[in-house]
DNA sequence: TCCTAAGCGAGACGGTACGTCTTGTCTTCCA
DNA sequence: TGGAAGACAAGACGTACCGTCTCGCTTAGGA
């Protein structure tokens, strides 16, 4: 109980070290991108001793797979709100779209192209973990020979695509309607694999906002 | 007349260097990834002084991104003997399958995973310049409010997505399966958005903000 | 009464602490010489607290050197137990090699090789303290023009080097024949600059320059 | 021929960043001391890429002891224009004291009490390597019993002494004159131990300025 | 056949960032 | 309240690459 009590208090100093590290890290990728940044820069930044970044994180490719961490768990907070499970594809994708509109800065720092593509790609494969296990069942129940792994990386991909893209572009569209053109875009592919007989519009009634 | 005859024998002596740092990357790609090539591993197995490099490439992303405009004159003969318009998308996706097929190496090396993203980003990007022309004249004769821009990255990240998971996966297709996995993936939204005539603007009734 | 006693207590813990911290630093020297040693290796050994150390002791130097004090408070001591005057030059140097036979390890760890050559110049800057004083009286008495300064370093830098070689090497001379040798190697000198009445000038005829 | 020739060509740039280092070294050892300085001091007073110093010195001591390796060249040529053999003992110290009259600064650098005791200590067995060698073999012409290697650093630690007490005092003695000094340091006890039978006054004669 | 200008290898160099190490200060808790 | 534990800022260290440079050699065409 003690040692616990402790220790948390000493985690405090600590997470907030981690945290000025994180904040100085997202600040210098929005001013001039993940690649060119130095460690030097973010430790001046964050006004931290160089020994001290490195008794926290390997390297800055380490610091910003860290920010991944930090927003993979707020994710998941926030599809345990909305009570979204894993195998509802639509509202996953809008989830993450309605996350990214609230941490849009976040998201742009480790998602846009700034950020390097370090972030996207383990990014990518959480996704990949979630989506490729769900889809290869429903192949299989179907006995379609499609590969899964193609669809999964088709999925993926075209997602990753379009929140880039609307990261970058600050195009004036809500988290809804970038879940509606994801819809449009992949919905008519996993329908024509997946739901042979059920009518064709069922997904599209779940995608009401 | 004799500048330009002796210009080409010099030529001949240059381009033997230029071809010997390209083999060179080309192989160090396929050992140990883009990332982990040093300038100096290159001239190494080149055979080449160090100043003679700096005379040819500006660094190692300008050597890489060279062999990129060498695939792609090749690969625009390619369509030119195939006899492929650029209007005719499934055909041009064929294409690039063929001659991913007949240079598979250098493809691995400048479009799989050990190459870096920046040769794939270049090729993405030639490839969105030829898609989004085409694609934005269609959607705008038929008066479509779909964002042409994510129509085709649509179109473009998933092709790169399936055409990367060939090269680094050896999976046993051929390039003719490849697209028409390409076509089932894509066809019907791309059908849904251009061939269908009245249905256009039906997304928008859902996507209520 | 009270406030005392409680502070004698206090005291000797500080003591204990302060001792701890030195025979850790004498250990240390033994095994890896003074140089490479790290304040961390001596708090470890110790078992103290890195804070711990910088209350008592400024740095390692100031902790080294606190040794050299208290060799130096035995050492007068010792004189005073042998009733040695500070006059008699041979019996002065004849204590040293005694106490420092009796107290080797301490004395190989501040003045041997392994010691680095702080504690040994602050021990010669002692030595010459009392040696100089005594030295310029004398030849100033007797009108020498011999620089004082350079017979004093010249007796010290002797006795050190003589010193410093019997405890590196491990020589099996005793104390009492260490001080026979030195007394023949400098004994000559000083009888001939000090002892003798007249021919004090008797140099300057060579020195013509 | 050829081969040579380019050798040296490229061995003079070379040598000139050397020398540049070297003066760089002597210049910050006389304003700041050995110990404080830093190497970034020493490239950025020779206007150095940090690579270019560890390409050719391991360190800052490495550096340093480089020069002694300078100085005893010259020593020895100097030694060889006075045509000084090593058996005369009283020659070579006189040969040491003149040529660090004329290079005062690069002793004051390496010898001095700024230089660190580094390059002393070099020095000191460069000499002890010298003078035991010959000793040894007088004392055992002699059979005395007395310890060459006493005797050796005697001499040794008297000459050091004297010429760091010079060189760092500025006290106003030619060479020839701290030559004498050393001579009646050290003169009579060496006559005791080695030249039981001649008359006593044999070394005085050959000291003849 | 010789000459000469360019391409070239070799590699020294100035510079920048890295990840490691040690120092001395500081904060927090425990006995 | 003093000591233990250890996080921290500061900054030097030695290493690894980079892109520039200087230097002769080779070599192939035009004299």
């Amino acid at each position: 109980m003690k040692q616990q009590l402790e220790k948390q208090i000493t985690d405090r100093r600590i997470q907030k070290t981690r945290q000025g590290l994180q904040d100085a890290m997202y600040a210098l990728i929005l001013e001039k991108g993940y690649e060119a940044i130095t460690v030097q820069d973010v430790i001046d930044r964050a006004n931290v001793g160089r020994s001290t970044f490195y008794a926290h994180f390997q390297d800055k490719e380490d610091l910003l797979l860290s920010g991944v961490e930090v927003l993979w768990k707020q994710l998941e907070e926030h599809l345990l709100v909305e009570t979204v499970s894993e195998e509802d594809i639509w509202k996953v994708s809008q989830s993450m779209f309605q996350h990214a509109q609230s941490q849009r800065s976040m998201y742009k720092a480790l998602a846009g192209k700034q950020g390097g593509n370090i972030a996207l790609k383990l990014i990518e494969r959480n996704l990949y973990q979630i989506v490729f296990r769900h889809l290869n069942d429903e192949l299989s129940k179907r006995k379609s020979t499609f590969p899964s792994e193609i669809l999964t990386r088709h999925m993926i991909s075209s997602f990753i695509s379009l929140l880039t893209w609307w990261l970058d572009s600050d195009a004036p569209y809500s988290a809804a309607q970038m879940n509606e053109f994801y819809q449009q875009l992949i919905g008519c592919a996993v329908e024509s694999l997946l739901l042979s007989s059920p009518p064709v519009t069922n997904y599209r009634n779940d995608a009401g906002v």
